[in-house]
DNA sequence: ATACTCTTGTTATGTTATAACATTTACATC
DNA sequence: GATGTAAATGTTATAACATAACAAGAGTAT
């Protein structure tokens, strides 16, 4: 498997270049849209960078009103749209259990992903293990289950929050 | 650990009395709350009740239209706040990926557990492996994440609907 | 230019959940 | 058995999240 260990850098407190880390997303994003021929249209690439704002999981709601702060009134669907799209491309991500979405640093991997969330300060990173992913097969398979998506989120506290400067 | 293996029993298909099931469920949820010294009011035992109604997971406005039916008008809190209570002892859980609820079989064991949910028919079990549970221990672990709780939800087909009768 | 498909705009509404405050109930204590 | 107190419930309103349905515009192939 990919080693995907810098994603752990993305814990709030990780003082990385979040302006590149955007960058790079969209540059991808651009990329892979392309290679699928599928429109990345200004719409979507514009709601893309709003949910790569942070790392904290942004609500669709959120991301309406700064859409409509610099575009004038904007409606649900417009950014309903976009999400879906988005999800779709694998571009960004759903975390179930905060209704709310962030981006997927590699959207071209597999998209069975483990969510870290921070109680605390709100931070979500997405990492990957296969040592899970086969533990969950494993058992499904051997209930007679057959698996199609899933979702695993741990709500926690993050390295940051645990040892505040 | 315990064997949760029954419980596999539960998908759709599995006919068993559930009759019986659900009065099982409230029989231990009574004997769990006079323990614990908290209270499982006519409400909350109802409410409990209308979740068990099947094994597949119910809304909050599901429960709370059959509740009108029977009882006269009610009121958006007046479930929530049961379905919060029955939360917090453990007697149902919350399936994050469908904004719903199911009885939960085994109230008094730990509450880290996987739900299989049927994408066909909606029904929805749970189940438990340590070996899944270990490796998410270890991952949040060595990325310095302190876990406090987690959600695991697979949708998929579940065997019964792999092969109707 | 035409036809076609994909995307976006717009209005309305559906669905899920909570805030805030009033009232009632359970029950321990006097 | 009256009384104080905490827990539970009733009630009204509204917040937060999401989609249906249909009209209009933009991109592209022929």
């Amino acid at each position: 498997m990919k080693n995907f260990d810098t994603v752990s850098l993305s814990f709030c407190g990780g003082s990385h270049d979040h302006g590149r880390c955007v960058k790079t997303a969209l540059k991808a994003a651009e990329e892979l849209c392309q290679s699928r021929s599928v429109r990345l249209t200004d719409a979507r690439k514009r709601i893309l960078e709003l949910v790569w704002d942070s790392h904290h999981p942004v609500g669709a709601y959120d991301v309406l009103s700064k859409l409509s702060q610099e575009s004038g009134k904007t409606a649900p669907p417009t950014v309903y749209r976009a999400l879906d799209f988005l999800l779709e491309q694998g571009l960004i991500h759903r975390i179930e259990s905060l209704n709310a979405y962030v981006g997927c640093a590699h959207p071209t991997e597999d998209h069975a992903g483990l969510f870290l969330i921070c109680n605390n300060c709100g931070c979500a990173a997405e990492v990957h293990d296969e040592t899970i992913d086969q533990a969950i097969l494993t058992k499904a398979s051997n209930l007679g289950f057959r698996p199609e998506q899933r979702t695993l989120e741990v709500r926690g506290i993050c390295p940051d929050c645990q040892n505040p400067q």
